[in-house]
DNA sequence: GACAACATACCAACTAGTCGGTATGGACAA
DNA sequence: TTGTCCATACCGACTAGTTGGTATGTTGTC
């Protein structure tokens, strides 16, 4: 696999595109041509690197979990010495990116799953690895912030972590109908004011 | 629109199709001929109903918001005095309701309009409006319960009740990724919780 | 006999995937 | 240095099957 000199390689260009086409028309309705187009790739470098239409939406699921591994690795939350901060910091940062237009700022694998889940195993799986990865970032900060605050709860630590990550794709659906991420991150902040309650932090405005 | 004497006509068959098939497979990858099929039909008779299978959709919408009005209208939550135990009465009714297969418990309406915000933004405005239209019985109970407990919020009714759906749609990508409703479940056991916490209403158990 | 409610045959456009071919560069022997 | 060999990366015309949609009936009912 020999790094390119200058230009990216072919396969590289199709995840990018995949990445950006999916998330705005749907698994479904993306052509293998689509992505071709958007990659300026030929249908035959396509078919060189996946095997199958299918093979790529796993790739990409794949490839989705290292960029936002990456992206959520250097937020600058993780520098809080407290767990709860950093936490309630991952919620702020979540609703901060809320930019640009909805396929930029949404789920690539919570748009997957829903059309692949009954019909397309691997992929699902794919997206449920994605998912389930992430959550157990937050879990990590969700726990040690439990023992930091000595709060003892009638609900677990995974599933606080997974609770946040419904609200996030539930709120992507909403800013989907609303074409902007109003009501996403009118939902982000109750699910901040939910955390807050739960750990008994004060809010400065309620 | 005469009501047909025993069997159910060929538009009222195609919808009731419309509402598990395209809910199983998404909007894009339900043909016309899948339809057809489900609900034994021909396709002469689809194309006479409905323009397009895009037309179709929207009626799936509106036929989804009647159903679904009816179902919420009949629960037994609605006879609560005090509308806090109304809006609670409604949570645990969507929990309750979390049964059979992924597709026999989820929104059609949230998956539609996943595929088909960008593309088809008839098909996108009439799954907002179905959203809406649902949110907005919710708030009204809210409401009700904001001015019957004085609770001074610092956030509004209808804010409350779209975040309520937004934990439910995210709650059925969770559903739909892990093959079963119990995560879903947990997600609404949380939103129960918050609920609780923001007008002090304490548990039985936490 | 007029009209709605179907049924059947059909089509043009599109779709994922194939296949024979070319371009490039690295390994290695003479 | 030079030539052979080979693997990887890529090209684009082609195909078999599918898709939404149409054209042209037939049937039953007022």
């Amino acid at each position: 696999m020999p790094a390119r000199q200058q230009k990216q390689s072919a396969r590289g260009k199709i995840l990018d595109a995949a990445l950006m086409v999916i998330r705005a028309k749907g698994y479904t309705a993306t052509t293998v041509d689509d992505l071709c187009a958007a990659s300026e790739v030929t249908k035959g470098a396509f078919f060189h690197h996946f095997k199958s239409k299918d093979d790529l939406a796993i790739a990409a699921a794949d490839y989705w979990s290292e960029m936002t591994d990456r992206l959520f690795a250097a937020a600058p939350y993780h520098t809080c010495p407290d767990p709860l901060d950093r936490v309630l910091g991952y919620i702020d940062f979540r609703k901060t990116i809320l930019t640009g237009t909805v396929p930029e700022f949404t789920c690539l694998v919570g748009t997957m799953v829903q059309e692949a889940y009954d019909s397309h195993p691997a992929i699902r799986d794919a997206c449920a690895r994605s998912i389930r990865g992430h959550a157990e970032k937050i879990e990590a900060d969700i726990s040690a912030a439990i023992k930091a605050h000595g709060v003892k709860a009638g609900w677990t630590a995974r599933s606080l972590a997974l609770h946040t990550q419904a609200v996030l794709q539930g709120a992507f659906i909403l800013a989907k109908a609303t074409g902007g991420p109003r009501l996403a991150a009118e939902s982000i902040d109750h699910l901040r004011r939910y955390i807050e309650l739960l750990f008994n932090r004060p809010r400065k405005k309620s």
